[in-house]
DNA sequence: ATGTATGCAAAACATTTGCACCTGG
DNA sequence: CCAGGTGCAAATGTTTTGCATACAT
């Protein structure tokens, strides 16, 4: 139940916030940006802010809520923490993302991150290219 | 040669890209933001508005003449394109870069790609972490 | 000469913030 | 009741664009 991981967060249980819960969870597209999720409020006639939807997107990326991604191309797109990590492929042509983990590039980038003395805090691995249905 | 890159990729040799190009050449730090080329000319008391920096960066951006990376916060980093691929590892405490090469890591990514039907265009693995400078 | 480049100022975006009002616990 | 949350509008930071002028070939 969403309430109570907002409780958790230390959030208090508003609104918006649980609509916007309702949003990122019942979308069938995994990555939504803030304007998406705005438009989608509209949508369903709520009556919430663009500036609300950044500031509880930050909340919940802060919370572990969600994760934030800079694909290519101006603004964050914003994906439910399902937990299981996860790297992206994304189509340069249509846009389409496909997520997959691969174990070997886990292990080798911890690594990369000890042999320059790093303390690995997080990584982000994006591989752009051209998915099957946009191939000529 | 500086003008020979520029007449091959198709531009014609002017004293602003010129400049530019001397800039991202004769700095210590690989990467660079507009804004830091912007300010580095301005020292130099260089006459060139920031709207050509970013129209110049572009440019040679499409000539691949350097390579431009999201790291996570706000702007750009421009790169002078050397030849080698490598990926990037930044310190979220300072900010340092240190480029690697991990040809496993290179290698897993094809077969992922493949794997999915992409064919791959390019792709882009910043590990975020503590640099020994900045360890507690 | 002539098509490109440039400078400047203004526009366009994505995101953040100030402030008065509202609301959840 | 009252700290925290929200809406709106205005501010911000970065990058792009329109347009008249200047320059490379």
């Amino acid at each position: 139940m969403d309430k109570a991981q907002l409780k958790k967060a230390g959030l208090k249980v508003t609104l918006p916030r649980i609509k916007i819960l309702n949003i990122l969870e019942a979308s069938d597209e995994n990555h939504l940006s803030a304007e998406d999720i705005y438009k989608s409020l509209l949508l369903n006639s709520e009556q919430i802010g663009l500036a609300t939807v950044y500031r509880v997107l930050t909340q919940f990326e802060a919370a572990g809520i969600v994760n934030r991604h800079h694909f290519d191309g101006g603004q964050s797109l914003f994906e439910l923490n399902r937990g299981g990590h996860h790297d992206h492929l994304v189509c340069v042509e249509c846009g389409k993302i496909v997520e997959f983990v691969e174990e070997i590039i886990e292990e080798r980038q911890k690594s990369v991150a000890l042999e320059h003395g790093f303390t690995l805090v997080h990584h982000s691995l994006t591989i752009y290219g051209i998915c099957p249905d946009c191939q000529p």
